[in-house]
DNA sequence: CGCCTATATATGTATATACATCTATTGCTG
DNA sequence: CAGCAATAGATGTATATACATATATAGGCG
């Protein structure tokens, strides 16, 4: 009953654009993920390491554009799960992360339902405006990131 | 020392862009924010019933996207430091929400460092590129809360 | 080698966020 | 009007996130 009650008012900010869409789509991709059990985090954690094998939690960090004091707990959890194995490096301050057999196995479980909400999601949006969205997303994240400091 | 690390990798999920994208902006907005006191999130709040007046808490969650019981603890400390003021609306379930004298203050001196951030941000990013950033966030945002059911 | 600084991660604390559940109201319906 | 489903917000709990600070280890230098 009332169906387009507000169409979302612009907010001009970018960081808070940027803020409602990630709740936004981490929503729709929370219930997507889980019925396998998984947030969001923890699958983009197990898709990172699908693709870069063995990286230590400061690289982890680089990579999601994120402070590397924080993975310490989700990837607790991870590790404790036996989705992901750790061993110290050369260096022993490092921790070296990787997909262990049960990650991998639940990072293939998950994929199916993560393709699905991509291409859902996708279709609504179009593919120009897709690859697009991860372009300008992805360069902003540069310059803000470079602007911030998080060399 | 060591210009250009690691460009930062694709990650092909738009959840995942926007959250890493989310965190860069909040770090560079944040940072410019904190000499005022003021987190990003308040920021926006401040905003958001600078321009909309008087609305309640469920409201606000609609145009921010976001459960409106997260609210409640935000708006207690905002509520707090007297920068909103509360009253029962005639349906004595909401909470009404408007700017406090001490709120429309400080959102005033906030201003500038949010528009500095914002143009600086600005300029790296192009005009055109601005606009349209804005644009595909909010449709993607409306797609995806759409789907995910919040209306 | 011993000392000092830098780096990788851990821990304490605070906010942001959602969801399940609870309470107070509202509003419909007989 | 009584009863009951629906709604607005509050509360309990869990994760996500950052920052300041602490700890362990590395690496350079005299």
């Amino acid at each position: 009953m009332n169906d387009a009650v507000h169409p979302i008012p612009d907010l001009y900010c970018m960081c808070a654009s940027f803020r409602r869409a990630s709740r936004a789509l981490s929503h729709l991709y929370d219930a997507a993920l889980r019925p396998l059990g998984l947030r969001a985090t923890q699958f983009t954690i197990l898709q990172v390491l699908s693709r870069a094998g063995e990286i230590s939690q400061g690289q982890m960090g680089e990579i999601l554009v994120m402070d590397s004091t924080t993975l310490t707990r989700t990837l607790r959890i991870m590790i404790r799960k036996k989705w992901i194995a750790e061993r110290r490096g050369k260096d022993r301050r490092e921790r070296l992360l990787r997909l262990d057999k049960a990650g991998r196995d639940q990072f293939r479980r998950a994929l199916p339902a993560w393709e699905k909400v991509q291409e859902q999601l996708g279709l609504q949006v179009g593919d120009a405006r897709w690859h697009d969205l991860l372009k300008l997303t992805d360069n902003v994240t540069t310059l803000a990131a470079k602007e911030g400091g998080l060399s």
